[in-house]
DNA sequence: ACAAAAGTGTTGAGAGTACACCCATGC
DNA sequence: GCATGGGTGTACTCTCAACACTTTTGT
């Protein structure tokens, strides 16, 4: 075609809770423009490759993160958000349980430093550890309402993610995301806690959440501390679900 | 940079309310692909070109409609949806009152020729008729929930477009966006009886809206009719308004 | 036995729903 | 004066918010 064509990449931001608070996964980089700025993850657009598929490419190329949820978020094209030209990205979601990652995840926030890829299939069980890929420099969990300057217009990217992710807690169950296949009432209680920076009471969220009839109880307890085991629940549904009636939380 | 670059397209979905249902407006293709086929009014973003504003001058030049309620929606970047090779569309969703062409609007659903263009500026008042650009052989509204087949995707842009405006009927004010500045109560029930296929029981709707306090009252009235003449209203703020606790309609 | 977190019910206030009649105007 | 759509109030139900104590486990 004959027309001017600006650049196209997929970027993934990637929210998880740890520490008791949201955080966001940023890659250093190790080339211009931005060399040595902190980023969101992400790349080029192949040919013929669908946006979601660059997305988790990019993500796993620059992270080692793979099959997590995943939604598009929002697309930014503004003249200048990129010194090299013009180039629109296309912003993704990813909500991970930091559970996946616990190897790096016991040390609070440490920089990961690239490791060597190429190399064959990674061992059962570590591949989904954090892995800096080679274009970045290092790989870091920064506090999600507290980053630092970023490359491009990420900052800006930044704040629409969170933007979004606070207001799907409301009518969706994607905070869900944030937990495993199985988890306890009381974990996803902290969970909305986090992301809605408010004590709920613990009484009235049981009610609410159970009387929407989407977790099933799976007869068993979570042992955890000298104190009493909490029930296990699993999500009667795969993904996510809308709730058009009751909210989850309010 | 040296990367393979996809094309990039921005594409507007408009809805307005016409004849007691929801429409959607659609030009003819007047070159190949899809030649004859009925498709999204939009084109190619051109170099250092914002992506509303690339939506914005497409859709002036294909329809004539300016200044209308416009935000993105999706992006679309699927191979193979668009037959001359690997194309994204930036798929943005618009909102019309009908009020505003009502010069051609008074036939219904009527096909429009593409009228002479470059010929200096429109006259006042007619800035906003509708007329075909030089791409498209016509220009025509259709029931949007009965679209004829249309070309690349766009049938299914059509039906995300459906989906987040019914979803966000629920949680903000962008049903307003289908009435002009000032507007009467039993306007605004009829607009949401239509888009969601319901009826609303007058005395609480009234309530429900007003209890809000997101409207102001005129003082004045509107005479339509061998009847009684409605009061207007106008919208306090400018926009469109989340609602985070109590909904619009339910 | 004590510390720690899990688990459980009731009450009052406010919102949502259902429902029927009078009002202002044009013809 | 009659047809047409605009405008109003009340009673009931149900959801939401506030609130304190018992249970189970580890040490």
């Amino acid at each position: 075609m004959e027309y001017f064509r600006p650049a196209l990449t997929c970027d993934v931001i990637v929210f998880t809770i740890r520490d008791g608070r949201l955080q966001v996964l940023l890659v250093r980089r190790g080339r211009p423009p931005f060399r040595g700025r902190w980023a969101i993850p992400g790349g080029f657009v192949e040919k013929d490759e669908p946006l979601e598929a660059a997305a988790r490419r990019e993500l796993e190329e620059e992270t080692g993160l793979r099959d997590v949820y995943l939604e598009q978020l929002y697309s930014f094209g503004d003249p200048g958000r990129d010194p090299r030209g013009h180039t629109v990205t296309v912003a993704h979601l990813a909500l991970v349980n930091p559970a996946r990652f616990e190897g790096e995840g016991a040390r609070p926030s440490p920089v990961i430093r690239p490791g060597k890829r190429g190399t064959g299939n990674p061992e059962p069980g570590t591949e989904n550890l954090l892995r800096a890929g080679d274009d970045a420099a290092a790989l870091r969990w920064f506090p999600a309402h507290r980053p630092p300057p970023l490359a491009f217009d990420h900052n800006r990217v930044l704040a629409v993610a969170l933007e979004r992710l606070r207001n799907k807690l409301f009518y969706t169950t994607v905070g869900f995301e944030f937990l495993g296949r199985e988890f306890t009432l009381p974990e996803l209680q902290r969970v909305y806690e986090i992301l809605l920076n408010r004590r709920q009471d613990k009484r009235n969220f049981r009610r609410r959440i159970l009387s929407l009839g989407i977790l099933k109880p799976l007869g068993r307890t979570r042992r955890e501390g000298r104190h009493r085991p909490a029930r296990l629940y699993a999500f009667r549904k795969p993904g996510w679900t809308f709730l058009r009636e009751r909210a989850l939380v309010t």
